[in-house]
DNA sequence: ATAGGGTTAG
C-alpha cells in the first residue's frame, strides 16, 4: 500500500514537471516565466535541481531584456548550486550588459568548490567575453593563467574567447599568439579576430587575415565587406583623416568583394544588404542602391527595421527623397533610428518644415530621440534658415528631452546663426560655449563670413583654422574666396604662396552622373572621356541657350585674378557643368539627371543649373559636400539659401 | 555555448 502511494506520488510529480518543462519551452516574456515560477514553488514540494536550472536557463535566454534582480534572487533561491547554474547566472549578466558582475560572479565561483562547483570551459569563456567587453586586460590575463592551471588550454570554446578578450582589449598581438597555438582554429576563431579588426579600423590586417584563412563563410564575408563599407563611409571615417578618393577605393573594393562573394557561391543575406546599402549611399549610386532594393524583394529577404531604415537611408542620400519617403510608410516599426535617418534626410533636401513635423510626430508616437536625432533637426533648422526654431530645438534638448548638448549640436547652432547673418551672435556661442571649438565649428562660422562678406572675423577664424587643420586645401580656398571677393587680391596671392610653400595639394572639384547604373566623373575642364567634343558642343549649346535666357556669369566667384574672358572660360567648365551637359546628352528628355559634386557648388553654377532646369525642363538634383539642391522649373529648393 | 548588421555638425 505505502509503495503504491509512493509510485503514484513519483508519477505525479513527474507530471507536474514535465509540465512545467513544457511551459518554459513556450515562455516567451518574463511574465510568462514569473506564471511558471510561482506554479513550480506551488506544486514542487522538494527542490528539483533541473528544473530551478531550467527556469534560470529560459529567462536568461528571452529575447526581451530581462530583470537582473529577479534572475539573481532565483539563482540565490537555489539551496544548491552546480556549475551549470552558476554559468547560466555569469551570462545573465553579460548579456544584460552588466560585464563586471559577470567577472565578479567567476571569482565567487572559484571561492564555492566547497560546494563541489567547479568552473569548467562555459565558465570560462563567458568570462573572457566579460573581460573583453571590461576592455580589462589584466583580469582576463589574470584568468588566462586558471585556463593553463585547470587544463582547459585545449579547448576551442575557451581559446576563441581568449582571443576575443586580447583583441577587444587592444592587444592583437597577444589575439594572434593564441590563433597560431592553436591546433585547429575553426572559422569562429578566424572570424573574431576579423571583427576586431575591422572594429579598429584596420582593414588591411583585416584583408591579410582575411586571405590566409582557410576557409570563408558568409560572417567572414560581411565582416571584411562591412569593413570596407564603413571607412568608405564619410561620416565615420573622418577621425581617420582619409581622403575623399581613399573612402570611394574603400567602397569600391567592398563592392568587388561583394561581387566575389557571389563568384565564391556564397548567398548574400540581409547583414550583406546593409553593408551593400551603405557602400550606395555614401557613392551616391542610386541604380545599384535600387538594384539591391530589387534584389532584396526578389529574394524574399524581409525588410525588417535595420534593413529598412538602410533602404531609407539609401534613397535619401542618393537623392530620391520621394522612394525614402515612400520606404518610411512602407515600415511597420520604426525606432528611433529609423525617425532620425527620415529627419536627416528631409533635412538634407532641405525640407525644413517637414523634418520638423516628422519629429514632431515621433514624440506621439512614443519615440524617445537621441542625441543624434537633435543633430538632424538642427541641421534642418540651418538648411532652411529657421533660426528661431533652431533655438527652440536647441534649448528643449536639455530642458525637455535631458540631453546636454554636444559640440555637434554647438556646431549647429553656430551654423544655423552664421547663415542667417548673425555673426556676432554666432561668435558670442563659439566663445561661451562649454567645448574647446573643432575645426568643423570654424569652418562652419568662416562659411558664414564668406557668405555674409566679413573679411575680419573671417580672418580670425581662419587663424584658429588653420592652427586645427593646417594641411586641409579647403581650409586656405575658403579664405581664400573671402579675399577675392573682397578684391584683396594681394592676400589672395600670398596665401597661394604660403599653401605651395607647406605643399598643400588642391582637391580638385569633381562632379559624377549615373547614367545606365555607370558613374562617370568629370573634373573642371576634363576632356577625358570618349565622348568629350560631343561634351563640349553641348556645354556650348546649354550656355548659349541659358545666356539668351538672361543668365550672366557670375565671375565674381572666381579665385584668380585674370581678365574677365579668362574668368568666363574657368568657370564655363566646371565639373557639374560637364557633368550635366553629359547628362543632357546621355538621358531621354524630361528625365531626372542626378550630380553628385565632391565639394559645395559654386555660385555660379548654382545659378546656371538654376537656368538650365528651366530651358531644358529638367529636374536636376545635386548632392554637394553639405545638401541637396532640387532644381526645377528655374528655381532651387534651398531658395538660394547654403 | 563562441563570430557579422541601420542614424551623427560643414
Amino acid at each position: 500500500m505505502v509503495d503504491c502511494l509512493n509510485v503514484n506520488a513519483i508519477r505525479m510529480r513527474k507530471g507536474i514537471e514535465q509540465r512545467i518543462a513544457s511551459l518554459l519551452k513556450d515562455t516567451k516574456t518574463q511574465k510568462q516565466l514569473l506564471q511558471v515560477h510561482a506554479f513550480y514553488i506551488k506544486t514542487c514540494s522538494s527542490h528539483n535541481r533541473f528544473l530551478q536550472a531550467k527556469l534560470l536557463g529560459t529567462l536568461v535566454s528571452l529575447p526581451t531584456p530581462i530583470d537582473l534582480h529577479y534572475a539573481r534572487a532565483l539563482f540565490d533561491s537555489f539551496p544548491l548550486r552546480d556549475t551549470f547554474i552558476w554559468n547560466t547566472m555569469i551570462r545573465a549578466y553579460l548579456y544584460a550588459q552588466n560585464p563586471q558582475h559577470s567577472v565578479t560572479l567567476y571569482f565567487q565561483m572559484l571561492l564555492h568548490h566547497d560546494e563541489h562547483v567547479s568552473v569548467d570551459s562555459f565558465s570560462l569563456s563567458l568570462v573572457f567575453q566579460a573581460c573583453g567587453r571590461l576592455l580589462d586586460w589584466e583580469k582576463g590575463t589574470k584568468i588566462h593563467t586558471h585556463v593553463l592551471k585547470l587544463g582547459f588550454a585545449p579547448d576551442l570554446f575557451v581559446q576563441t574567447a581568449l582571443i576575443e578578450m586580447y583583441a577587444k582589449c587592444g592587444h592583437l598581438d597577444y589575439a594572434c599568439k593564441v590563433l597560431d597555438s592553436m591546433e585547429e582554429p575553426d572559422l569562429v576563431s578566424y572570424n573574431v579576430l576579423l571583427v576586431e579588426y575591422v572594429r579598429i579600423g584596420e582593414i588591411k590586417m583585416a584583408h591579410q587575415l582575411f586571405n590566409r584563412m582557410p576557409q570563408r563563410d558568409l560572417v567572414s564575408w560581411n565582416t571584411i565587406i562591412h569593413g570596407y563599407a564603413s571607412l568608405g563611409d564619410v561620416g565615420t571615417a573622418h577621425k581617420l583623416s582619409h581622403t575623399d578618393v581613399e573612402h570611394r577605393q574603400q567602397s569600391n573594393e567592398a563592392l568587388k568583394l561583394f561581387h566575389e562573394m557571389q563568384v565564391a557561391n556564397v548567398v548574400p543575406d540581409r547583414v550583406t544588404m546593409l553593408s551593400v546599402l551603405s557602400v550606395c549611399a555614401s557613392l551616391g549610386a542610386l541604380g545599384m542602391g535600387k538594384m539591391v532594393h530589387e534584389y532584396i524583394e526578389r529574394n524574399e529577404i524581409g525588410i525588417d527595421m535595420k534593413l529598412g531604415t538602410s533602404l531609407l537611408d539609401m534613397y535619401a542620400k542618393c537623392g530620391d527623397i520621394d522612394n525614402a519617403l515612400r520606404m518610411f510608410e512602407l515600415l511597420d516599426h520604426k525606432d528611433v533610428f529609423t525617425w532620425s535617418v527620415m529627419i536627416m534626410g528631409l533635412a538634407n533636401h532641405g525640407f525644413g518644415e517637414q523634418a520638423l513635423a516628422c519629429f514632431s510626430k515621433m514624440i506621439t508616437e512614443g519615440i524617445k530621440p537621441n542625441d543624434v536625432t537633435f543633430i538632424g533637426l538642427l541641421s534642418a533648422c540651418s538648411h532652411s534658415g529657421l533660426v528661431d526654431k533652431g533655438w527652440v530645438c536647441f534649448k528643449s534638448m536639455s530642458c525637455l528631452y535631458g540631453f546636454s548638448p554636444q559640440i555637434e549640436h554647438y556646431g549647429c547652432m553656430v551654423d544655423i546663426l552664421g547663415r542667417a547673418g548673425l555673426l556676432e551672435e554666432a561668435r558670442e556661442l563659439i566663445r561661451t560655449m562649454p567645448f574647446a571649438p573643432d575645426a568643423i565649428v570654424w569652418r562652419a562660422f568662416l562659411g558664414a563670413c564668406k557668405i555674409h562678406k566679413n573679411v575680419d572675423l573671417a580672418q580670425e577664424a581662419t587663424l584658429n583654422l588653420l592652427e586645427l587643420e593646417p594641411h586641409i586645401d579647403g581650409n586656405y580656398l575658403l579664405l581664400s574666396n573671402i579675399y577675392s571677393q573682397a578684391k584683396k587680391w594681394d592676400r589672395v596671392v600670398m596665401l597661394r604662396r604660403s599653401m605651395k610653400c607647406s605643399n598643400i595639394q588642391r582637391v580638385p572639384g569633381s562632379s559624377s552622373v549615373e547614367v545606365d547604373n555607370t558613374v562617370y566623373e568629370f573634373v573642371s575642364g576634363d576632356k577625358s572621356h570618349p565622348k568629350s567634343l560631343e561634351i563640349y558642343e553641348m556645354l556650348e549649346e546649354v550656355l548659349d541657350r541659358i545666356q539668351c535666357a538672361g543668365y550672366e556669369p557670375l565671375t565674381t566667384s572666381t579665385v584668380q585674378d585674370v581678365d574677365e574672358q579668362e574668368k568666363q572660360n574657368a568657370l564655363a567648365t566646371h565639373s557639374e557643368k560637364l557633368a550635366i551637359a553629359y547628362g543632357l546628352l546621355t538621358t531621354p528628355p524630361g528625365s531626372p539627371i542626378r550630380i553628385f559634386k565632391n565639394l559645395r557648388v559654386c555660385e555660379d553654377c548654382h545659378l546656371s543649373i538654376k537656368f538650365i532646369s528651366k530651358v531644358y525642363q529638367r529636374k536636376i538634383i545635386v548632392r554637394d559636400r553639405n545638401r541637396f539642391h532640387h532644381f526645377y522649373g528655374g528655381s532651387c529648393s534651398c531658395r538660394d539659401y547654403w
